[in-house]
DNA sequence: CCACGGATGAAACTTACTTTCACCGGGCGC
DNA sequence: GCGCCCGGTGAAAGTAAGTTTCATCCGTGG
C-alpha cells in the first residue's frame, strides 16, 4: 500500500481508545464506522469476531484489517487483546455503600459481600502499614532466645493465640497456650528471665490476659501485648506492644477485621522468627506436614 | 459417590488467574504445563498464538484447547482476550520482592510485613470477588433454616469452624464443632433432614472432614464444603461448594493467607445468617457481650 | 469521454483454532 | 498374568478466523 514512511512513533502512549478517536478523522468512512464502534465500546469489541465487527460495522472484514493498520496495529487480534487490556484497566471505583463500614439494612447478600472483604482487607493493610518493625524486631529477637514462650488470649483472641502458639510449635520452638485462666496464672509463675508471654486483646482490657500478663512480667519474662488501642490498660503490662489498626466500627464486621488483623501481625511475627533459621523452620514444617499426610485422601479428580 | 446437583457455579467473576491456580492441581500433567506458563506470566500469554503457547508448554494444541475448556472457557481466544483484560487489571504491586508470595533470605523484617499484609489482602479481596451470591445465600437459607449446624474442620482449618461455631451460637444458632473425629462422626450420625453440615478444609482432601460429612449427608443433611480447590475431593460429598482464593504458594505465608480468606467467608455467612433476623442477633450479642463485661477492666486511656 | 486513483468488498488464500481419532500406558477384573 | 477398559495424549483432519489479492465502483480531473 506504499504509504510512506512516517516517523509518528506508534506510541500512542495514553489510552489506546483516545488515539484512536484522536485519528478518527482521518479515516475513511468505512473505517470510521469501524472506530466508533471500537471506541464507544471497547470489551464489546474485543469480545467480537473480525467477521462479527464487520458485520456490525456494515463494511467488510478487509476494512476491519486497514482499521488495525491505520491504528498502528499488526492485525485484527492484537487490536483485540490491547481492547481487552484497556477495557479493563478503567477501574470502576468501589462502592459507595460497600465503604462505610456498617451494614444496610435492606442489603443484599452481594453487598454485604463486598462491604466485609473491603473492611478485612483494609484492616490487614493498614494493620502492616502501622506496625512498627523495630518493635517487631525485637520481639522476634525476644522469641528466638526464649526458653519457652505462652500466649494468652480469651474468647475469640483465644483462636489467634491458639494459632500463634501452633505455628511456633511446628516450627520447634517451645509455645504454649492455655485456655483456661487459672493453668495460665499457673504456667505464668513459673516463667523467669529470658521467658516470653504474648497476651492479646482486641479492647486491651481483658483482665483475665492482663492479670496472667502481669504475672509474668513479675517472673521476669518479656512480656508483648497485641492490642487494636495503644493504650489500653494491657499496654501498661507489656514491654513491647504490638497494634493492630481494625476500624471496629460496628459489631458485625469489626469483629472480624479484628481478628484478621492480628492473625497477621501473628504471622508477620512468625515468618520472622522462621526466617532466623530458614533449614531449621523448613524441615520442621515437613517433617509435621508428613504427619498428617496419611491423613488426606489422593488429588481429586476433575468432574465433566 | 453420589453425583448429585452440585451448586458451587462456575462463577469466577473475579480473579481468573486465581481460579486457574486453583483449579491447577485437577488438571491433567499436560494441562498444568500449561497452566503454570499462563499463571506465571498472563500478559505473555495473552500475546502467544495457540500453538505458540502449545510449543511453549512442550505439548499439543489441543491440549490448550482442553486446557481452556477446564478453566470454563469456551476456546483459546476467549481465554487469550481474558488473560489480557487480567494482566491489564493488575495494579503493579508495590514492591517486586513482594509478589512472588515467596520471601528472599535477606530480607528484613520490614520486607516480611509488606509481603504477608500484601498476599493476605489480596487472598481476602479475590476470595470475595469469586464468592458466588447465589451460592452464599442458599448456604444462608439452610443455616436460618437449619434444626442444627455442624462445623467441621481439622488442624488450622479447625481454627476456622471453631470460630464459625462460636458465632452462631453468639446468635443463638444450635451450632456444635467437635476437635475429634470420634465424637464428630458420633454426633454427624444423629443429624436429619434440615439440618446443616459444613466442613472445611483447605486442600480438599482432609479424609476426617470428608468422612464426616459424608456420613452427614447419608442422613439427610445438606452439606457445605469450604475449600480453596474447587474440584478436591470434598466437593464430591458437598450439596453447596464454597471456594477461597489463596494462591498459597509457599509455606510460609500462604497458609495463613488461605485462613484469612477462610475467615472471610464464614464472616459473610454468619453476617448473613445475622442479616435474617436482626433484632433477634443484635439482641443476642448484647447479652454475650455483657456476659463477660465483668471480665473487662475499666476502658483504660482508649480513645475513641 | 476517458484515464486515474482511492475506497471498497468478494473471493482466494493463509493461518489459527477445533475436533476427531488412534495410540499408549496404567489400573482393574477375571 | 492377561486382556479389557479408560483417561491422557498428540497427529492429523476439519473448520473457522484472519489476511491478502484483485476486480469493481465511483468521483475527479484531464
Amino acid at each position: 500500500m506504499a504509504k510512506s514512511p512516517k516517523i509518528s512513533a506508534s506510541h500512542e502512549p495514553g489510552g489506546l481508545i483516545v488515539h484512536i478517536s484522536g485519528l478518527l478523522p482521518s479515516l475513511s468512512p468505512a473505517e470510521q464506522r469501524v472506530a466508533r464502534l471500537v471506541v464507544s465500546d471497547p470489551a464489546d469489541a474485543a469480545r467480537r469476531t473480525i467477521t462479527d465487527l464487520a458485520t456490525a460495522a456494515e463494511t467488510s472484514e478487509a476494512t476491519v484489517i486497514r482499521f488495525c493498520r491505520s491504528v498502528g496495529m499488526d492485525g485484527y487480534p492484537q487490536l483485540r487483546i490491547r481492547l481487552a487490556a484497556e477495557a479493563a484497566r478503567r477501574v470502576e471505583p468501589p462502592d459507595a455503600r460497600v465503604v462505610g463500614g456498617d451494614i444496610p439494612p435492606g442489603a443484599d447478600l452481594a453487598q454485604i459481600i463486598a462491604t466485609i472483604a473491603f473492611n478485612d482487607a483494609r484492616a490487614v493493610e493498614e494493620t502492616a502499614e502501622q506496625l512498627d518493625p523495630a518493635v517487631c524486631e525485637q520481639v522476634v529477637e525476644a522469641i528466638v532466645g526464649a526458653g519457652r514462650i505462652e500466649v494468652y488470649g480469651a474468647g475469640a483472641s483465644g483462636f489467634v493465640a491458639s494459632d500463634f502458639q501452633q505455628k511456633l510449635h511446628r516450627i520447634g520452638r517451645m509455645a504454649f497456650y492455655f485456655p483456661d485462666v487459672h493453668t495460665a496464672l499457673t504456667s505464668a509463675a513459673l516463667l523467669a528471665k529470658g521467658d516470653v508471654a504474648v497476651g492479646i486483646s482486641h479492647s486491651g482490657t481483658t483482665a483475665d490476659v492482663i492479670e496472667v500478663l502481669e504475672q509474668a512480667r513479675a517472673r521476669g519474662a518479656s512480656t508483648v501485648a497485641l492490642t487494636n488501642f495503644p493504650r489500653s490498660p494491657i499496654t501498661d503490662v507489656a514491654d513491647f506492644v504490638l497494634t493492630t489498626a481494625a476500624r471496629e466500627t460496628t459489631y458485625r464486621s469489626g469483629a472480624m477485621a479484628s481478628r484478621l488483623a492480628q492473625l497477621t501481625v501473628v504471622d508477620c511475627l512468625f515468618v520472622g522468627v522462621a526466617a532466623r533459621n530458614r533449614a531449621r523452620a523448613r524441615r520442621a514444617l515437613e517433617v509435621t506436614a508428613d504427619a498428617v499426610r496419611t491423613r488426606r485422601v489422593g488429588p481429586g479428580r476433575r468432574r465433566g
